[in-house]
DNA sequence: TTGACAAATGACACAGTGTCATATATAATA
DNA sequence: TATTATATATGACACTGTGTCATTTGTCAA
């Protein structure tokens, strides 16, 4: 998280970081951006930056920090009116973001972000390469398990991970540009009828 | 691919060069290994490597040809012995790449190679920094679909690309430590019992 | 033994990193 | 207002690493 000094920065220099920031992480698979460009485009020193920042993960995080907490929100309250429904929060995630993604930055920022998705990790959170103790932003006792083919209270977590893996696969797809959005809707309830009903036929 | 010049070298050279590669490839995630310590370990000059290798992607891809070759031959076996079976096929490439890994240095080399692997690398191929046209490794064509919940021959590809990502990030948790290989198994096989009959109850 | 070709070398010019002593604001105090 | 304290900004510096290329070294055939 930045500094409080970053904070206490003036609006319109704190957006021009934002913003050379973004636009770096727009250009290249994060492990190729370099702070030397964005101090660059922001127009302030190096040692600047760290005085706001301790690391470039720092930065992402920052600039992803609204669209989880979004996310988030999404969660809560789908929870809430699905009564639980697990596939149906999911949904709801897709769904937000790649309605969210409309202009041609957004889409080239969080295709980036996106792409750079590790496999194994555990949330739906697209900030993979921060290395802190990851704080489960998903609280599997809230969803409801009556309905679900799980053995013991733990497998739920194994459901919510599948289901957090395709979720986040699945927008990359689209934001890629690999195939449309409406082809990759398509697709991921196609993907969703398959998890909750299996895969082989005539059961 | 390696150059002419790489294969020319006498084998013990060659070998000097992979097992720095390895050592380097074991030791911190692919991003921060430096061809630098590579040559230094192998004791060859900086220009040399590239003499050999056009980058280091292409000199871990060469690494893990043996490992991608012996994978493909367990998948046309698999395929003939169980008629077409995919879910067979994943199976066994789970529990072949799980039994490789016995000694310290396998597992921390594996570890690290499926640690980096992207959500949305299509194959089992565990090296996803390759940016070249990715060779399809997995022909979708031999598998049997008969039994299967699918909608139209294309199909079968979302079908694979679940089982591929379920496989490596469950690959990946063994290897990392986070759970045994024992329990590992045991989440595997109920993973592949959640796909085949759907994570909803009463149908 | 010479010449021709292949292979090996490391200095070089770059690009990027994080730090730190110093300079410059800003605010607080007398 | 002048003075002091504190916070912020700066860029030079020492590093680490990259890929290239002119030059050197090795090998083998004529």
């Amino acid at each position: 998280m930045p500094t409080e000094t970053f904070y206490k920065l003036a609006k319109d220099k704190q957006e021009k970081i934002i913003n050379s920031a973004k636009k770096e992480f727009s250009r290249v698979p994060f492990s190729e951006t370099s702070i030397k460009n964005i101090v660059e485009e922001a127009g302030i020193a190096r040692g600047s930056f760290y005085q706001y920042f301790d690391t470039k993960e720092d930065l992402l995080s920052y600039i992803m920090k609204e669209y989880l907490e979004k996310l988030n929100g999404i969660m809560e309250k789908t929870i809430e009116k699905s009564n639980g429904d697990i596939f149906e929060v999911f949904t709801k995630m897709y769904d937000y973001t790649i309605l969210k993604c409309t202009n041609d930055e957004d889409i080239k920022f969080y295709r980036l972000v996106f792409a750079n998705i590790k496999a194994n990790s555990d949330t739906i959170v697209p900030i993979m390469h921060i290395k802190k103790p990851k704080e489960e932003i998903i609280d599997y006792e809230k969803f409801n398990t009556d309905n679900l083919n799980i053995r013991k209270k733990e497998d739920i977590k194994i459901i919510g991970k599948i289901l957090a893996l395709i979720t986040k696969t699945s927008i990359a797809e689209v934001l890629s540009g690999k195939i449309s959005k409406k082809e990759g809707k398509k697709q991921y309830a196609y993907k969703m009828n398959l998890l909750k009903n299996g895969m082989l036929l005539n059961k």
